[in-house]
DNA sequence: GTAACAGTTGCGAAAATTCTCAATAAGTAA
DNA sequence: TTACTTATTGAGAATTTTCGCAACTGTTAC
């Protein structure tokens, strides 16, 4: 995966923010790890480049682009948090309880929801990476309905 | 707010676990703190009323009656995660990420599109206690857009 | 009541995450 | 390039959460 690192830097600039070695170190680490990320993994991959780099920083920095609509925070079920790339095509998940195992729904589910929740409750949801937990094909099978 | 503690115990025994002091403590104490209960606020009050209850039992009675469906998990903007009665009454949170006030949804908002992900996807999505986030009426007017 | 099985707990150590605050460095303007 | 302002970082301590395993106890059957 690549993610356009000028627009981003703009982006930031733009609100106010800065565009430190840092940040593009650990978008890259999240970048070339894919999907559903751990905060460690990120810490050890950028740790080797850049060995001062420090875990406070990669925490903070995950929660800063994550606030910034750059990363999406994802929770798994046992509580745990990933963290994905927000760019290119938003989605989001149904995560089994049980098996851990999870779907990706497309952007648009949630479309039609958004709509009845901004004109309801004049509440504007971010619909992107939304979470969804319950149970899959498979182990309703297993385990009865 | 109150429970049916023979009800949970029944619940409990049925599926093959036991009833305990320590859960029941537990429960009482996340009864009493009300809606959106840290871990640490139950361990403080349990520990007072038994001090050899470890913060590992705390975490992991947490965990275990969210799994059971008699607690659940909700996600606040910071990613911290408070607990609540699953009991009564499910609702949705709309969480704001500007300034951390949440409005209540009731449960039936979500109904039509748990039925479409049942036909469409067979998957069974668990629709108590959704978080959603995005920003409020106010935190809207005040930032722009 | 007693024994036996298996789910639970407590403890301390480990791991994960956040906090504090002085030191650093990105962006801007001259 | 230089100086200035202020966002950002690093380091380690503090806090929160999880783990591993031996000891314990709720439940069931007798």
């Amino acid at each position: 995966m690549s993610y356009d690192t000028t627009k981003i830097g703009q982006q930031l600039r733009e609100a106010g923010y800065r565009v430190t070695p840092q940040r593009q170190l650990i978008l890259d680490a999240v970048c070339e790890l894919g999907k559903h990320v751990a905060p460690e993994a990120v810490y050890e991959r950028v740790h080797r480049i850049a060995p001062t780099l420090s875990r406070a920083t990669v925490y903070r920095t995950l929660h800063f682009l994550t606030d910034q609509r750059i990363l999406a925070m994802v929770q798994m079920v046992d509580g745990r948090i990933v963290y994905e790339f927000a760019g290119s095509e938003p989605h989001h998940h149904l995560v089994c309880r049980l098996c851990d195992s999870f779907l990706e729904l497309p952007h648009s589910v949630l479309w039609e929801f958004r709509q009845t929740m901004a004109t309801q409750y004049d509440f504007e949801i971010d619909v992107s990476h939304v979470s969804f937990f319950g149970r899959c094909t498979s182990c309703r099978g297993a385990s009865g309905a």
